[in-house]
Order: structure tokens, then C-alpha cells, then sequence
DNA sequence: TCAAAAGTGTTCGCCATACACCCATGG
DNA sequence: CCATGGGTGTATGGCGAACACTTTTGA
């Protein structure tokens, strides 16, 4: 495996994705039923490996495109590098982990042997993916207080009850929807429609509607401690 | 390059560090001027090609060992990949970058070809490096307002000015002495050594010497807009 | 006694939360 | 007209920044 001339160690890299959507009341990522060995009948996350042409980004999103329909992935965004030597039986594998998100009106379809599974409630799972699945989700809850990563779990309009379901199956607790409404509002990150929707059959005042200002992710809230004066007091080379 | 029987491509895989140090009042970086083609002349962040038997973590430790006494380096951590297909020329080589900290009252030696720049006039670079230092100068002065990882710039003991300086330098403004002193104390990671600092020439109160509580990173402040509510209404799978 | 540097007390404003109360609809 | 769910007003507490003031030293 070594190249003489070089003295670099050719080897493979992968890419998986962590493709996650809430579903259910609860925050699910696809997996797929490994039919073969090693680890027949675990679950693995979709991906596979890089080509010669493609960055890693290029290559997760053709990847997914055989699970799923790309144009319905709302973000993608790279977690980290998973690099053990023995991560996988075999041949050395070094993958790279993507994190995607899936907005909750969406419904893609899915292959036979792939299927959506609760990360409360992973079955048992290949190799070091459930690891990955775990740090998606933790990146996932650490990024919808201080950005607006929200919009790419949200259908195109929503009203702050089905906003505040979304947010409280991905935190895994439940938020006020007073507050979030407040918070969100504040960081001028969500637009009325003007639309309302319909009450339920219990009757109720219809709620009002809202959309996204933006669908790229950016931090909204720069909680900078220690953050630079008012008068942008930077410096040069000395002070 | 390809495996028939597996679809693989086989690469190289390297792995690169922005080890960064406050020196002379400003964020430095280590760089090494490349003697030979490709990109002659031109300065590139250490490192070197990852091996059979170890990750990446422990490749970078392993390849900042030639140029850098390691254990000075007083943090560690993953960036992000790099992959476009022509970052370097000739045969495909995929990089994991690191942030990597050395705190300021250590000189390490470094080799004949490799010296200190200031990140903010950085030297002709190598390959896409200068993307890379400035992705780590972007996340160290992130991580300064809501982690404790100050403590790997500083000196076991320090000065509130002293301390003061290291964090104006890192983040490229003029720091408030005495809000850096109550925001760190407020969070528990300052702990009062009982020494003083002799006033320098001009006079003046003697300074309390501090430390760092803790020498490992963690998140100080949880910045959690939309955090658990204080029952700690954590919900099960549904509600 | 004065200048210089370190450290503290106090005020201010903002933001996130909690909670009470008002609004609009179906039955 | 009442139950139900949506939405707003308001009080509270905490935190970060600014700034004035006190403390302790060298000259």
C-alpha cells in the first residue's frame, strides 16, 4: 500500500451522511439493512466512497442521491472525520461524516432495505455509525440555539405550535412556544404570511402563519461574551 | 487507482496542523518554507501523510513531533476536512486540518525552515493553508467567548492584565480587564494562586496571580436560548 | 505626594423565562 | 356561552458592559 517515492499510504475514504428529519414527534435518521457481511442485517447510514472527481461535499450529496431525493435535503453541513484504523473490518477506511437535514413536510421516498429509526431508539447498528448518528444529533440541538437551523426542519410556512412540535422533538424537551415565538421574533428570523390556519375540530383561535426570513444557515445569536466595544475597537499589530 | 472488486479509490490521506501561539502581542502560526516543488518558496503548515496504524489525531501528534516538542502543545482538535480535487497537484491527497494551542510562556525550538507568523500577515502559502490557519484563528476566537479554552494560551500562572493581553491578541480587540476578570470568575475557572506579581518600574499595585481551574476544554457557557426548563422537563417518546 | 497600575462597586440595558391575561373560533 | 387553543403584556432575574472610584505600590 505504500508508495515509495512518496512514502504516502494510499488508503479509501468514505463519506456517510446522517440524514435527519423529525418525524413522528420524534427526531429520526435514515438507515439502511446491511444484507451482506461483515455486519449483515445491522444498520448503516447511507454514503459510500469518494471519487476522484468530487470533494467530500460534492460526493455525499451524489451519494444520497441514491436514497433519497437530494432536492429535499434542506442542509448539509460536515460533522468530522472518523479515522480508527480498525473502524471497519478490512481494508482501511477513513470517512468523513456529513450531518443533512430533511424539513418535516417532505416525505421522500426511501429504497426497501432503508427505513427512518428514532435516535432514541437506534436499532443495532454498523460499525462506528451510531457514534455519527449521536454526534449529528448532539450538533443538531447545540446549533437551533444559536442559529437559525430551524428553517431546515420546517416546511415553507408553519404556524408556532407545529414550530415549537419541531423544536421540541429535536431538543428532546419541551419548549414554550411563547418564548420561542419571542426569541425567534426578536432575531427578526421569522416573517408572517399572513395566512392563518384552520382551528382543529375543538375549535380554538385559528393561528397566524410564518415562513423563514432566510433558508442559509448563519448564526443569530453571537452570544459573545467579551465581544469586540461599540466603537469596533480593533486592533492593528500593536495597542 | 480504482478496486474492481470493492469500487474503492485509493488516496492519500494527509493530516495538517495551524498550531497557534500569542507572541509579541499578536496570534502567530507555524509555518515551514517548502525548499522544493511543487509551490517552492512558499510556506505550508506542518504535517504529513497519515499511517496504517494510527488515526488522525494521533498522526498529527506523531508528525508536529519533528517540528514542535509536543508536549507543549496544550490543546488538540479537529477542524475540518479539506478535499477539492486540485488542492494539491499531482495525485489526489485529502487533508484533515487541526487547531492546535500552545500557551504563551513556552518557546518551543523549531527547525532551521520553519518560524512564527502573524496570522494577520501571513507569508506567501502553500496549497489552500492559508484557508486552513484562518478556519483556525476563526475558531479559537469562537470558542474563547464560550469555553474555557483560554487555558491553553495562557501560562500555568497568570495576571489579569497578563491574561488580559493573551485574549486581546487572540481575538484582535482591546479586551476589558476587569469584565474578563468577572466573567471567568462568575463561570468558577479563575482560582486565585494567593501570589502577587511585583508592580513594574512605573509602580503600582501588585497584581493576584490566577490559574485555570480546569486544563481540559469544556463548554463554560451553555448560551442554550430555548433551554430545558428548570423541572428539567426532559421528554420521553412522545407528549 | 503624585503617577501608575490593579481591583471593586454600581448602574444600566438587554435578553430569556415565566405567567397571567386577552382573543378568536367551534360546538 | 363555554371550552379550547392562539397570542400578547408584563414582571423577574441574570448577565455583560461601562465607568467611576478605591487600593497599593514605586519614584
Amino acid at each position: 500500500m505504500t508508495d515509495a517515492t512518496t512514502g504516502t499510504t494510499a488508503l479509501a475514504h468514505e463519506v456517510l451522511a446522517a440524514v435527519l428529519q423529525v418525524r413522528a414527534g420524534s427526531l429520526q435518521v435514515v438507515l439502511w439493512e446491511r444484507a451482506m457481511e461483515p455486519h449483515a442485517h445491522k444498520w448503516s447510514l447511507p454514503g459510500g466512497s469518494l471519487r476522484a472527481d468530487e470533494d467530500v461535499e460534492a460526493s455525499i450529496r451524489r451519494q444520497l442521491a441514491e436514497k433519497v431525493d437530494v432536492r429535499k435535503v434542506s442542509h448539509v453541513e460536515q460533522l468530522a472525520v472518523f479515522s480508527a484504523p480498525d473502524r471497519v473490518p478490512g481494508p482501511r477506511v477513513v470517512a468523513t461524516a456529513f450531518l443533512c437535514l430533511v424539513p418535516s413536510h417532505l416525505d421522500p421516498e426511501l429504497p426497501p432495505d432503508t427505513a427512518w429509526h428514532p435516535l432514541d431508539a437506534l436499532p443495532p447498528t454498523a460499525f462506528d455509525h451510531e457514534t455519527i448518528a449521536i454526534r449529528a444529533q448532539n450538533r443538531l440541538r447545540s446549533k437551533l440555539s444559536y442559529t437559525n437551523i430551524g428553517f431546515a426542519l420546517a416546511p415553507p410556512a408553519f404556524t408556532i405550535s407545529e414550530l415549537r412540535e419541531l423544536y421540541s422533538a429535536a431538543l428532546g424537551y419541551r419548549v414554550s412556544a411563547t418564548n420561542l415565538q419571542r426569541v425567534l421574533a426578536r432575531r427578526g428570523l421569522l416573517v408572517p404570511t399572513g395566512e392563518t390556519a384552520k382551528p382543529g375540530r375543538a375549535g380554538g383561535r385559528p393561528a397566524a402563519q410564518f415562513r423563514f426570513a432566510d433558508t442559509r444557515m448563519a448564526v443569530t445569536d453571537p452570544f459573545a461574551v467579551l465581544r469586540p466595544p461599540a466603537g469596533d475597537g480593533a486592533i492593528g499589530r500593536t495597542y
